[in-house]
DNA sequence: GGAGAAAGGGAGTAATCAGTCACTACTTAC
DNA sequence: GTAAGTAGTGACTGATTACTCCCTTTCTCC
């Protein structure tokens, strides 16, 4: 009786709680967001995500990697097929992609505060690594050049968190209109 | 009768419990330290730091504003009576003294990443939009040169999260090798 | 149609933790 | 000496929260 229940593979809700958990944790970080939060925004009850997840840091841990993947995805495709300084311009546009979508910058600063735990940072070392072993590879760049590339994305992460992407003056713009040249040569 | 109880000011108080404050906010952040174990570490009761404090945002916004106040301090004493590259250079050996100290480093990601809460996101703002105008201001350097000098910054604070700073191979160290040269000029 | 598996949740529980209250002990000024 | 102020805490409390027990409902396959 009444209208369609409507479930749902086990592995589709686990795709569904991790994005709503990628959310919330990007939001206030592992030890801020509460499993009922994330539940909640995810449509299903509390036990459910401990019965998919086991605990609360399995699922950032999942989330986490979830973020990891999906950038060192994007990176990958954007440079399939170049190389050098290219590829390095390639990443750089992949980057503003990412940009615009704030949640997972944020996710990989949350990602970072939360390395104290030594699950949460050997996960961070492995899956940072990754990406810059990827633009180390791609691009071919001197040591100096792929250093300035990964740190502008850091000062990325921090921006999203200032939230002054997109601030009209002062300081945060001086920074962002900088940043056009930051995968070419400069002088 | 007993030892003596050797009393000190509430000022002298608050600047102790500030820095076990510092301590562990900067290694567990805002949500996942407790004032519980801050007042163990501190000596004091836990009631007494709410007293001094009112609550724990208003401690962490103390701790966060002591991390900003000796970072700026820091390299206001270092480029005294210098002037561009050569004050750059400066605050670059004033970074490696603070990196000496990772505590500083982890609270200014903590901080970024409590930046959800509109009161830490302006004291965010405006500390280390300090931090970058000193920068311009000391230095006189091109855009380029202040955003790729703040932006390595903020992978300090990240290598220093992720406990890689003293890496001895692998892309950590390619990384921090490639730092030597980050406040002259490349190639 | 029935048996077994898989999806899903209602109603807890024990612990933690921010914050309070009411009180004691010491110090200073007169 | 005493009054007023300041340093300091033991013992709570109410709310939150990670996590569990056990039950119901739907699906699948014969």
């Amino acid at each position: 009786m009444g209208a369609a229940v409507l479930r749902k593979t086990a592995e589709e809700r686990r795709r569904e709680i991790i994005a709503a958990a990628f959310a919330e944790f990007a939001e206030r970080g592992l030890h801020g967001a509460s499993t009922d939060a994330i539940a909640h925004r995810a449509g299903v009850s509390q036990p459910y995500l401990f019965r998919l997840f086991g605990t609360k840091k399995d699922l950032f841990l999942a989330a986490a990697e979830h973020c990891y993947r999906i950038t060192l995805e994007t990176f990958l495709r954007a440079t399939e097929g170049k190389r050098g300084d290219e590829a390095l311009e390639a990443i750089g546009e992949a980057y503003h992609e990412l940009l615009s979508d704030r949640q997972k910058l944020r996710m990989q600063l949350q990602t970072h505060a939360a390395c104290d735990d030594p699950e949460v940072r050997a996960l961070a070392r492995r899956g940072f690594g990754q990406l810059v072993e990827l633009i180390e590879r791609a691009s071919g760049a001197d040591p100096g050049r792929v250093r300035d590339f990964v740190a502008f994305g850091m000062l990325l992460n921090v921006m999203a968190a200032l939230d002054v992407l997109e601030a009209e003056e002062g300081w945060p713009r001086r920074l962002m209109d900088a940043c056009r040249d930051v995968c070419h040569e400069e002088v």
